[in-house]
DNA sequence: GCCCGAATGCAACTTGGTTGCATTCGGGCC
DNA sequence: GGCCCGAATGCAACCAAGTTGCATTCGGGC
């Protein structure tokens, strides 16, 4: 993991905002580019204990907060009511895959899916599209 | 809302599984009947409370727990962290609604969506498709 | 009527997340 | 360089959803 170009990468992303790149949200926004599923806020305040820069979990509520805000980040619930966030990449028809062992999420490349009927009346903005079964991790796990 | 024939409904579908029907689990399964979307665990202890027979909200936990492994219930949660339980009926391609204002969620028809790849190594055991929007009403009090 | 397991109810607790407020940081201005 | 002001941070207290442990009650079989 080539964390010297995460940062440069994260203090980037954040300056095109015209935001100053403060440290917490450097680090936060390094961290998630250093996954390549998403990660909770517990994992992420893990990640930052581990490496010695320790961020106060309002902090991290906050700066992830603003990341999603400007776009640079996107939140997603698993069925375990924990928040999981990950860098956002321009997507469209964005679709998830959720381990139903490990509750992690994966993001899929894009796919096709149609959009259902909804009932009149209703107003359909995006579609969500979400696999659940087992991570490759959990299947060897259990094997 | 004919909550006579709901309570009926009720008393027979737990009979059905070969359980004894207590009060807790007809007036919970009768609540979830009477309502045609999906009720939050707040929103069934309040509707409770209303009809002058409250329940212990441990004891609601645990009857929605009970109906959903007896399969009389499904439980999704929503983007507010918020579970909502529904009477099951069987489906496919399931489809959800998701109300972005309320936060209300309604089921949709099934709906004939291909599933995405899955990266390799993974098992994907069920496809979940939802979709966001505003739901008639709160576009009404909205226009 | 008695017994036993299942269901219930209460209280205390855990977890994910939020709010309020005081302090610190950092960049523009003199 | 020093000053000022708003934004960012950190701490503590709080809140809501959900869980756990345990004592009590219900209800059906004997």
């Amino acid at each position: 993991m080539n964390s010297g170009s995460h940062h440069d990468k994260a203090v980037q992303l954040i300056k095109e905002c015209g935001a100053s790149a403060t440290a917490a949200r450097v680090q936060v926004l390094q961290l998630l580019l250093a996954t390549n599923t998403t990660a909770s806020h517990q994992a992420l305040m893990q990640a930052a204990t581990n490496e010695a820069q320790p961020l106060d979990k309002v902090t991290l509520y906050r700066v992830l907060d603003w990341l999603v805000v400007r776009g640079l980040a996107h939140s997603v619930t698993g069925q375990d009511r924990v928040r999981r966030f990950g860098v956002a990449h321009v997507h469209h028809g964005h679709a998830h895959f959720e381990c139903d062992a490990c509750g992690r999420l994966f993001c899929l490349a894009d796919c096709p899916s149609t959009q259902p009927r909804t009932p009149p009346g209703f107003e359909a903005r995006h579609i969500d599209v979400t696999v659940h079964g087992r991570c490759a991790e959990c299947l060897q796990a259990s094997a």
